[in-house]
DNA sequence: CTATAATTTCAGTAATTCCTGAAAACTAAG
DNA sequence: CTTAGTTTTCAGGAATTACTGAAATTATAG
């Protein structure tokens, strides 16, 4: 492996990393040089930086592709392929954030819902069927709210992950300004009430 | 495998997935078992149900207990440790959250923070470093917010995810609300106004 | 169409990870 | 302390996953 020093750590820390997802050591090293390369790199280049053989590489560039987390270009008077990584740290991640959906939450949710269909016969049954429907609650509302924030641009949803937690103070005090103005009565704690506030603004 | 046929589709389900993460087919089971136990098992009931060995019974517990993911337990007049998972899916997932922060975004984010200590020399070097930078940005932006939101009970989080991207919508309408009552003058786009609006509530 | 360049597939091998049984190490009761 | 019950460790074999080189396929230029 041929890089710069600076490329190499970060290169061969998201092959670790890679491992620890489903992702293997080789396809996490190619996505890592892709970022961090100014230009678009083709298969013999990147080959030749991590010292992998040439199917190798055409192996992990094809599972880089179905996640769609690189582009694929041509280069004037060059045959070959060229690829690269989103230039949007943001657009990355939505990118993965649905690509894991896909493949490991929906599936899930199937398994669950066809779970729920099914009349439990047991005790344990019914008790494991209230858990699974516990698990897809869970799973239904986070899937939501993640397609929501997916539809938002990059700078709306760093602004609204800057706030974090003052959300919901911020939710509290518009509240209080709304009674103030004689628009709403007093109401019970925050956590039950924000979502009947919104249903002005739905659709 | 004697199980339920409904706990047996859930059970085999994350193992699969179990593959998919880091964690292995064997903890995934486990994990999955036990979840949707209406008693706490202990490790001869996990094996015999999965038809496990003893010993990787034991590996596998270990490994979940790394995660905090289950609770050990005695039980009156029995030496053996029964093991149960949580009842709240909210704290559960709170917990997955945190344990893949420590062992996935921490190291990154160090490994990241040195790189960024250093001068890049070349012009790729420097390119390098604005690139992750971006990342670092990112990952900083996001475990922040997380950090925020672990600090919610289970029903305020459950609310603001219900919400999704009508909080943005909300806050605007806030904003409105503030203006006719002269608190604050016409502004930016949403994205850029968001964070400054929030500042009074901090501390 | 042919020749050449580039990419993909795939069978075989290397490397890694998983799992087990046996033995060691705890733990608590007597 | 001794003993029986329980959990953990670990070496080695089983299973899976990763990687390579060679061959096949695809694409492009002439």
């Amino acid at each position: 492996m041929n890089l710069a020093p600076l490329t190499q750590r970060f290169v061969l820390h998201f092959g670790e990393m890679g491992s620890r997802w489903g992702i293997n050591r080789t396809v996490g090293q190619i996505y890592a040089l892709l970022y961090v390369s100014p230009k678009a790199l083709n298969a013999d280049e990147i080959g030749e930086a991590l010292a992998f053989s040439r199917s190798n590489v055409s192996m992990g560039l094809k599972e880089l592709q179905s996640w769609n987390l690189v582009r694929l270009q041509h280069l004037p008077n060059d045959r070959r392929e060229y690829f690269s990584a989103p230039e949007d740290v943001w657009a990355i991640f939505r990118t993965l954030a649905e690509e894991r959906r896909k493949r490991e939450i929906d599936p899930t949710l199937s398994m669950l819902r066809e779970a729920l269909m099914e009349e439990g016969v047991t005790g344990d049954d019914v008790h494991a069927q209230a858990r699974m429907r516990q698990m897809h609650e869970l799973i239904e509302l986070m899937t939501g709210w993640l397609a929501d924030v997916q539809k938002m641009d990059s700078a709306t949803l760093a602004s609204l992950m800057k706030m974090g937690a003052k959300v919901a103070r911020l939710l509290d005090a518009k509240d209080k300004v709304a009674v103030s103005l004689g628009f709403k009565a007093a109401s019970p704690k925050v956590s039950e009430r924000l979502p009947e506030i919104s249903k002005p603004h739905q659709g």
